[in-house]
DNA sequence: CCGAATCCGAAAGGATACTG
DNA sequence: CAGTATCCTTTCGGATTCGG
């Protein structure tokens, strides 16, 4: 690495990227801080969740699964039953996942007051005053 | 809070969701990294991001600007000039937003896999042996 | 009980053209 | 240069129905 970043975009960054979308899902980190607890049933974690469609859920435990973050474990009994549990990868998600949580929780009421300040302002108005530097 | 937790979605939760929405968010991260060196013009960052529409460029600058993450300076000169900075709190969020960036690479190898041997395998299919314990 | 499949409205996001 | 406005395609995601 000896030359300066010039374009964004690098190889390694697109598949941190992947990760990161994962983290901004609405539904996975909820299912993963879920599941710290221990393993869980399908419809038990569709009660818990409360807002989540059978759908979703599936899905989300899908994509989890795929990343390796959750294994799935199914009892051929009747009814089934499907247990989902965090792997080893999945725990130690949580370590970032919840030091991003806490700077959350630590500015909730700063970032409440910039964007109650933006919106007061009215999106993006005019500049300050700002003493006409040269542009070129 | 001396009850366990139940349901999930409790109301702190849900302004962190917005938090990680952002993180997650496709080009969110990415201008903060950017402007991590500096401030940054418009269509220079246009020209670095590479991939990125002026319409994004715009709707992240104006989300994270609205968060109170970026500053936004306009100089009053022909042409125009508008200067994007990282604030406090932005330059606050890089720290978290790192650690997870560092967890993703240091597992990218092992997540890769395991989505190999999930679509290997068709998604999901049937169960392991397990011997059938009573589901009630 | 655990899902897959289908349908359909809502929202995201790129391309383009236009303004100050 | 720094946006805004419009169009249009793609995706997301809830509701519902069916199968093992």
């Amino acid at each position: 690495m000896t030359e300066e970043q010039t374009h964004f975009h690098t190889e390694g960054c697109l598949a941190v990227s992947r990760v990161l979308a994962r983290v901004g899902d609405k539904w996975s980190v909820l299912i993963v801080m879920l599941l710290a607890g221990g393993p869980r049933r399908f419809n038990e974690m569709k009660r818990m969740v409360d807002g989540i469609s059978q759908r979703m859920l599936t899905l989300t435990l899908r994509g989890l699964e795929r990343d390796g973050l959750v294994s799935r474990t199914v009892f051929p009994t009747i009814p089934p039953r499907v247990d989902y549990e965090l792997t080893p990868l999945g725990h130690s998600l949580r370590e970032p996942v919840m030091a991003l949580g806490q700077w959350a929780q630590a500015n909730l009421a700063g970032i409440a007051e910039a964007q109650a300040d933006f919106d007061r302002r009215g999106g993006a108005p005019d500049a300050p005053p700002a003493q006409t530097p040269r542009p070129g």
